[in-house]
RNA sequence: GCGCCCGUAGCUCAACCGGAUAGAGCAUCGGCCUUCUAAGCCGAGGGUUACAGGUUCAAGUCCUGUCGGGCGUACCA
């Protein structure tokens, strides 16, 4: 489901333009969407319909050519017109100016668009010196709040909050590469009754708070640990109901001993970021308990707008379009009948804030999409409240469950869930052993940063390369295959296209870019320009509908498209000029893979 | 019960506001290394897109129903 929030798509508002203004304009916009503006306004101009839709995609097949306009045909279908002639009479009106070879009728009404080889080389020549120009900042920046991986702190990070970590920081390196302002929020939990128990906990097996660091060590244990005490020892319970009770009422003493908990869990998952090479700082840090104080605020608002029910002693919100059992009205329940706050008011005090103090034109929250209605209902009572402007935009960038290989959800043989650093060491350990198998001439250091690289980047791009709002199966033996859609493939293209260029360097000749021009010879080095040239296209289309696995396809095929281009032409032992030209394109390449995979969050190497 | 998501090749997945002959990888079979890294490339086989209707010039995609699966559904997050 692609967003319905988001239905700006279209050609209006632009100013009309001549065939021959719009290829100036090439710079300013993607070949598509000059393609798209350029067919547009030729079929308004012919149907007489205003805000006609080319609907451009690139080409299906390579005999249509690079693009082709699909919008023809049902505009015909209006007219009552044959929508061949209709697609004839656009084409005699389009020029076919610097960037295209010639437009042509196909089947039913397509028209498919060839461009000019001239035009793709020297576009790509220019684009050899500043290729950082290829994609474009947007006219249009948003501020835009994007909260994601936020892990509970009561626990270690599991492989739950793989998902939403690497899914999230990826689409915040593409909306800032586009020029948005994004700020990042990490909303970890830090509050709430666990803390009560794990404190208690805490203080039963040491007094010495110098000592909570080895306590604390292995967190997962600890919270198990604290957990069965907890259910076995009802004094035990009384005593981490009392210290929640301390806690919130501000004892100092319960406070520090939280501070240093949570200090402490911190340090664990940056750990793991570390690992992940996230970038997620301290400064993007805002916990549930930075709300605390803005609870009650909530609720009387709430209440002053007449939103507030009160149902079996909770203070509830109720809205006619959410439903439970039985056609029950299904409230969103913002303060327990023991006056208690929930994860719903901390959302929406959150909201409020991210929507004023942060000024968010859109907030992303990337989760789990098992929290789909959580999400809707605060949503919907945040805007019933007024708590965000109507134009700004909330989404659920919501993803599916992570499952085991038995298509169960992801766990240990024992059923327990598994620390996500344990399972970055495993994919580093595994890629070191084949690193090890493969490339036993390299020393181990060597081989350890490969697998380094290797072994994480693998488990990333596997979750980013699939479909975001599925399930997914996690697999050790598909992750880091060799071949396929994974980051070893795309990774070693990389290497082997550095290496070339290694040894052009070794040549002790000058660069590159100060003689060269791409120079189109073949359909191989042409195949491989265009899609080049199509990276920003991608990029606005994960802009917009936040699913990364488009960035990952069009690697994969970029990555694809140079090996059958390696293979059919040679590079370095081309005569001068055309060995110029493909150095360059492979300089390109290069360029633009490392490019791409960083908006993934994956780092390149020299050599595998 | 109601709501959301899903059902595509043996397996894992694509398919860009509906568009031309539904594509990749794995697995299977067959080719290509004295030549820029074979972790690669080329080729072959493999499909009633769960099923039944409908809308449309055009449906894997939209609508209705059926079957199957996952998740959610009042004081957890």
């Amino acid at each position: 489901m692609y967003n319905p929030a988001f239905s700006s798509r279209g050609s209006g508002g632009y100013p009309r333009q001549s065939a021959n203004q719009a290829w100036k304009q090439i710079t300013m916009a993607t070949i598509r969407e000059t393609l798209d503006q350029l067919i547009s306004d030729a079929l308004s101009q012919v149907s007489g319909i205003a805000d006609c839709q080319a609907i451009l995609v690139p080409a299906s097949r390579p005999e249509f050519g690079d693009y082709q306009a699909n919008g023809v045909m049902s505009i015909a279908k209006q007219l009552k017109k044959n929508p061949r002639e209709l697609a004839a009479a656009v084409c005699d009106r389009l020029e076919s100016g610097e960037l295209v070879d010639h437009f042509e009728v196909a089947g039913p009404g397509f028209i498919n668009i060839h461009l000019s080889d001239n035009w793709l080389a020297s576009r790509a020549t220019a684009l050899l010196d500043n290729q950082a120009e290829l994609v474009q900042q947007t006219a249009r920046p948003e501020t835009i709040v994007v909260d994601y991986s936020s892990p509970n702190l009561a626990k270690e990070m599991h492989v739950g909050h793989l998902r939403g970590t690497i899914i999230g920081d990826s689409l915040v390196r593409i909306l800032e590469r586009l020029g948005h302002q994004v700020i990042r929020q990490n909303h970890v939990g830090d509050w709430g009754t666990q803390f009560g128990m794990l404190l208690a906990y805490l203080q039963q097996v040491s007094d010495d708070l110098d000592s909570l660091s080895t306590e604390l060590e292995d967190l997962e244990a600890f919270y198990r640990a604290a957990k069965e005490k907890f259910d076995a020892d009802p004094e035990f319970a009384n005593q981490a109901r009392n210290s929640v009770v301390r806690l919130q009422g501000g004892d100092e003493q319960s406070l520090m001993l939280w501070h240093r908990f949570i200090e402490e869990s911190l340090r664990h998952c940056e750990a793991v970021y570390d690992k992940l090479q996230i970038r997620m700082r301290r400064s993007d840090l805002r916990a549930e308990s930075f709300y605390n104080d803005s609870l009650p605020g909530i609720i009387s608002e709430l209440e002053k707008q007449d939103l507030l029910t009160v149902s079996q002693g909770a203070s509830c919100v109720f809205l006619p379009e959410f439903q439970g059992k039985e056609n029950e009205p299904l409230p969103l329940i913002v303060q327990k009948s023991d006056g208690g706050y929930l994860y719903a008011t901390t959302d929406l005090a959150a909201i409020r804030f991210r929507a004023t103090e942060l000024a968010a034109e859109r907030v992303l929250y990337v989760v789990d999409a098992r929290q789909g209605l959580h999400f809707q209902q605060v949503f919907a009572v945040a805007r019933a409240a007024g708590f965000v402007a109507p134009e700004c935009r909330l989404e659920h960038v919501a993803y599916g469950t992570m499952m085991g290989k038995d298509g169960k959800p992801f766990k240990t043989r024992s059923g327990g869930l598994i620390k996500l650093i344990d399972l970055l060491d495993e994919a580093v350990r595994r890629a070191f052993d084949l690193v090890s198998a493969r490339s036993p001439e390299l020393d181990e250091e060597t081989r350890r940063e490969i697998a380094d690289k290797v072994g994480i980047g693998a488990v990333k791009y596997a979750d980013l390369s699939k479909n975001r709002t599925s399930d997914y199966v996690f697999d050790w033996d598909s992750m880091l295959a060799l071949d396929g859609n994974t980051a070893p493939y795309l990774l070693y293209a990389y290497t082997r296209i550095r290496s070339i260029l290694r040894r052009q360097e070794d040549g002790a000749e000058a660069s590159i870019t100060a003689t060269s021009a791409i120079a189109i010879t073949t359909a191989e080095e042409r195949q491989l320009i265009v899609k080049l040239l199509r990276l920003p296209e991608i990029l606005q289309t994960v802009a917009t509908d936040y699913y990364p696995s488009h960035l990952c396809t069009y690697l994969f095929e970029l990555a694809g498209l140079f090996m059958r281009f390696y293979e059919a032409c040679p590079i370095l032992k081309a005569e001068p000029p055309v060995r110029a030209s493909r150095l360059a394109l492979a300089r390109f390449t290069a360029a633009t893979l490392s490019e791409g995979l960083d908006l993934l969050g994956l780092e390149t190497l020299e050599q595998m």
